[in-house]
RNA sequence: GGGGUGGUAGUUCAGUUGGUUAGAACGCCUGCCUGUCACGCAGGAGGUCGCGGGUUCGAGUCCCGUCCAUCCCGCCA
């Protein structure tokens, strides 16, 4: 059984060749009298002709169905000029067949397999027959898509002198990151391994052990909740450098995400990408990854209604928040069920409710309209620049939470606003961005302590070391995150390599007890005492990267084979109960509520 | 853990204020058709209305519970 061609590749300079074809069938078009069936592999469709007056045909023509496996023997023939199908790369030639054979049946499909029809069945089918919805030439180009993508940041990983070197999947429990996925030692009886939720502390070892530069397409995982950009397990572009500082990063990944742009998808990305501030990312955009292919920025009013009649507003003000606004422009036709939505997700995130202004008809409108002076109307409609047809939205409350309130509202605008054709937000735009100088540790009201914003391993800011003691919640972190059109890709640091700043951070910022530090971290310290040298590095989500190039809003789309948002697996059935010996075997005890179904 | 949306034929959906035998398109099966390429034409089969309970003379439709999927909040160092 040996194919001579594929499918995508006879033109008509093949014109008389005798040619063998291997792959499924994508349609069959039975005239009675001729037979035509398309053919598709994993490159292309060609146009099958069929004679049911051949007798070495007439008796397999009738049982010849959508997605069965054929090959078929035949010789290559321009297509009658009539007859030519422009559409189609192979549309001016069609193969004469002498032979078929049917290598496989194929059953009656659950579900169509044409991409119009098939992206609209639900998604627990399309998993459950996984490798039907794979089969759709689509779903190839986005494997092919994230083939091309991996391989082109090897190979400029390779030239900027990277080694790809593996580190364990089997790590240890972490103590401040994601919930993990525990694994019991059968040969450590009542012990578990976590499985990794990144190579983080592996990678700095290295960096110890003299590698000076490692790269990892590394698996990771994280028990946590899902989401259309979360799976449970995942994976990421993840590297490490010696002897650098953040500049060195940020040309380095501009210079990969250049490559894979210009190889993936043919286009120059410029560089260098433009960097903001956390804190004016957070103004401006109200989100630490905003999207800056629109407008619609936040506006600080604070000062306006810092002595403010409306109390509401000044006495945000007043208790240490802001207030702040966004000006929705030409939003003012909003329905009452879509203004009730906003207010329902302003809600979700603390908001008490939803203040606007409207300006329709040469006026305004709003209840609290009233509480406002003619200096303060003066004042709001310059800095917002208030036109017939906008709606403000307000937020008074504390700085974050006004933030997010406005972040959010300005991305649900923004879609509104597009769905009524008055904004339009470009596909195929790349708005590479670094945001930086976030502050190193957060309060947790809820744990009453200082959490690491992103890992304990950040080193801060040189000049803010002096406030580690006194005003941790101004120092910054030499951290940096790569956001492309309102999407996190990734995120790294410059690494503390000091065993004593290391201490310093675990111990007196994060109050993590000493013996706890040691039994977690104590190998990092000593590993530091023995010429650590500086180094920082980062990690690129490569699904989202992927989901991007490919246009996709789900990263499902862009794996083999996903979860669903439970985290099974609806092909295979996974997890699955285990079976009693093998729980004995790996000590292990399921709790008698736990209703397990074989 | 919480909120939104959805679940009716193999698939995508419609199904009015609760009312006779639950429909359409595509797919599937049978037959016809020599230039189609989403071929066409004729006929046919196919339903636990997610599941359980309740209200009612009567439930796909109303109520309660539950399961599943998905989007979001919490969470994601």
């Amino acid at each position: 059984m040996q194919r001579t061609h594929h499918c995508a590749e006879l033109t008509q300079s093949d014109t008389g060749r005798d040619v063998i074809l291997i792959g499924w069938i994508n349609a069959v078009r039975d005239h009675g009298g001729l037979v035509f069936v398309d053919l598709r592999d994993r490159a292309g469709l060609t146009q099958v002709v069929l004679d049911p007056q051949n007798t070495a045909l007439a008796a397999i023509i009738p049982t010849l169905r959508d997605e069965s496996v054929i090959e078929i023997a035949g010789k290559v023939q321009p297509r009658p000029p009539e007859t030519i199908n422009p559409k189609l790369a192979t549309g001016h030639i069609e193969v004469h067949a002498s032979r078929i054979t049917v290598h496989n049946h194929c059953a009656t499909l659950p579900f169509p397999l044409e991409d119009e029809k098939a992206e609209k069945v639900n998604e627990d089918l399309r998993l459950t027959y996984r490798y039907l919805d794979l089969r759709r030439p689509t779903s190839y180009r986005l494997l092919e898509m994230r083939h091309r993508a991996t391989h082109s940041v090897r190979q400029y990983l390779d030239e900027q002198k990277f080694l790809e070197i593996e580190t364990p999947t089997l790590f240890k429990s972490t103590p401040e990151g994601a919930r993990e996925f525990l694994v019991p030692s059968r040969l450590n009886p009542g012990q578990f391994y976590a499985l990794s939720q990144s190579p983080q502390q592996y990678k700095q070892m290295l960096m110890v052990a003299g590698v000076e530069r490692y790269y990892s397409i590394a698996r990771c995982f994280r028990d946590e909740d899902l989401r259309a950009d979360r799976q449970p397990e995942f994976t990421q572009i993840d590297l490490e450098m010696s002897f650098i500082e953040r500049e060195d990063i940020y040309a380095l990944i501009e210079g990969m995400l250049k490559r894979v742009w210009k190889t993936v998808l043919g286009r120059d990305v410029p560089t260098p990408f433009p960097r903001l501030a956390y804190r004016d990312a957070m103004n401006r955009f109200g989100v630490d990854k905003p999207d800056t292919r629109f407008g619609l920025e936040l506006v600080e009013l604070s000062d306006v209604f810092r002595a403010s009649a409306f109390k509401v507003f000044a006495g945000a003000v007043q208790s240490g928040g802001v207030v702040k606004a966004v000006n929705a422009k030409g939003l003012a036709d909003i329905t009452q069920g879509e203004l009730k939505g906003l207010e329902d997700i302003a809600k979700t995130l603390g908001a008490k409710g939803l203040a606007f202004v409207k300006a329709e008809k040469g006026e305004w409108k709003s209840p609290i309209l009233k509480f406002f002076s003619e200096a303060e109307k003066a004042e709001l409609a310059a800095r917002l620049k208030i036109e017939d047809g906008d709606i403000v939205f307000f937020a008074a409350t504390d700085w974050d939470r006004a933030c997010a309130i406005l972040g959010r509202m300005r991305l649900e605008s923004a879609a509104l606003l597009e769905a009524r054709g008055r904004l339009s937000i470009p596909r195929d735009q790349y708005n590479f961005l670094w945001v930086v100088d976030f502050p190193l540790m957060s309060y947790d009201e809820a744990e009453a302590r200082f959490l690491a914003t992103h890992h304990p391993f950040t080193s801060p800011v040189p000049e803010d070391i002096a406030l580690l003691d006194s005003n941790p919640r101004d120092v910054r972190g030499q951290h940096y995150d790569i956001v492309l059109n309102g999407v996190e890709l990734g995120g790294g640091s410059i690494r503390i390599h000091q065993p004593e700043v290391q201490k310093k951070v675990f111990e007196d910022v994060l109050k993590i007890p000493a013996d706890i530090v040691e039994s977690r971290f104590g190998y990092m310290l000593r590993a530091f005492q023995f010429g650590a040298p500086p180094h920082g590095g980062i990690a690129l989500g490569l699904d989202r990267l992927c989901a991007i190039l490919g246009g996709r809003s789900s990263i499902r789309d862009v794996i083999a084979f996903p979860k669903t948002q439970r985290g099974q697996d609806l092909m295979v059935m996974s997890p699955g109960v285990a079976t009693a010996r093998q729980l004995k075997e790996a000590h292990i005890r399921v709790s008698e509520d736990v209703e397990t179904k074989a």
